[in-house]
DNA sequence: AATACGTCCAACCGCCGAACC
DNA sequence: AGGTTCGGCGGTTGGACGTAT
């Protein structure tokens, strides 16, 4: 459960604590106390650091302090005082008596946190969805309205409509011309979000066999120049996320067809 | 029975602010 | 005023142990 004991490059002793150095840590501070904990381990006869040791007595062998079985009580008052002041480990062990901010910090990671997750109602569910979605359309509006500005007139942009309740493949778009000889690379998204049939609105899921986990894909862009790089896809990469890893210079102008 | 995976917690680490020189 | 030391805090990790496959 423990890291296993072994000696830095100082000669200073690391790991699990053995009942030895405990007796001798406990009995050096209970005949002398703790004024100075660097220099306590070479009084107390321990090749310990005077971290190690603080640590070893305020969390373990201070005589009151309290270990495992949590009340009910101590765990509402935790998830009470994680509420309010956050992850102030040090403030919420100072209103559970004998209780160490390790301790706690412990409990919240390996008990409590599930439980606050788990008293999370369905329509807190449905807003924090909601909220995500809002963020997700302002963030595309803003790219949306930049490739408005930047695509020129002459240029044809087509969307093939989107089947209304479909969660499938939802759109195919090319980034070249095709001809009998070179058939158009064709990317397949998956809509991710609201199906309201608006192509730069929405996030995409690269969805299709061209866009496997590692393949690079060449975007053209208006204007004739290409980014200094390809872009590299994984199975879960969203669209919109890829545009935006690019250089300002090179904000998304995706050549639509 | 062997192996893989997940959980839990003691202990470590890096950082920060206060106290001291 | 500036540098150093120390104690305290929160985040992270190592590895024993339990459970699933």
């Amino acid at each position: 459960m423990v890291r296993a004991p072994f000696y830095d490059e100082n000669g200073v002793k690391k790991g699990a604590w053995s009942a030895e150095e405990d007796e001798k840590l406990k009995a050096y501070v209970q005949q002398h106390g703790h004024c100075n904990w660097r220099e306590l381990p070479k009084y107390a006869g321990l090749s310990r650091c005077g971290k190690s040791c603080r640590l070893r007595w305020i969390n373990y062998l201070r005589p009151d302090v309290k270990r495992g079985n949590y009340s009910k009580e101590e765990e509402e008052l935790i998830l009470q005082l994680h509420q309010k002041h956050g992850n102030k480990w040090s403030l919420i062990a100072a209103n559970l008596s004998g209780r160490t901010d390790n301790e706690i910090k412990n409990y919240w990671h390996t008990h409590l946190k599930k439980v606050k997750t788990n008293k999370v109602t369905k329509k807190q569910q449905n807003e924090e969805i909601s909220k995500q979605k809002s963020t997700q359309k302002r963030e595309i509006s803003g790219i949306k309205t930049n490739l408005a500005n930047q695509i020129p007139s002459n240029q044809i942009f087509e969307s093939s409509p989107f089947s209304p309740l479909s969660s499938e493949i939802s759109t195919v778009c090319s980034n070249q011309e095709s001809t009998e000889d070179s058939p158009p690379t064709t990317f397949k998204f998956q809509e991710l979000y609201d199906n309201n049939g608006d192509f730069w609105a929405n996030p995409f899921l690269a969805d299709n066999l061209e866009a496997e986990s590692g393949n690079s894909m060449n975007f053209d862009f208006i204007g004739g120049f290409n980014p200094p790089y390809d872009l590299e896809f994984d199975e879960n990469y969203l669209f919109y996320q890829a545009m935006k890893e690019l250089p300002e210079n090179y904000q998304p102008q995706l050549y639509p067809y």
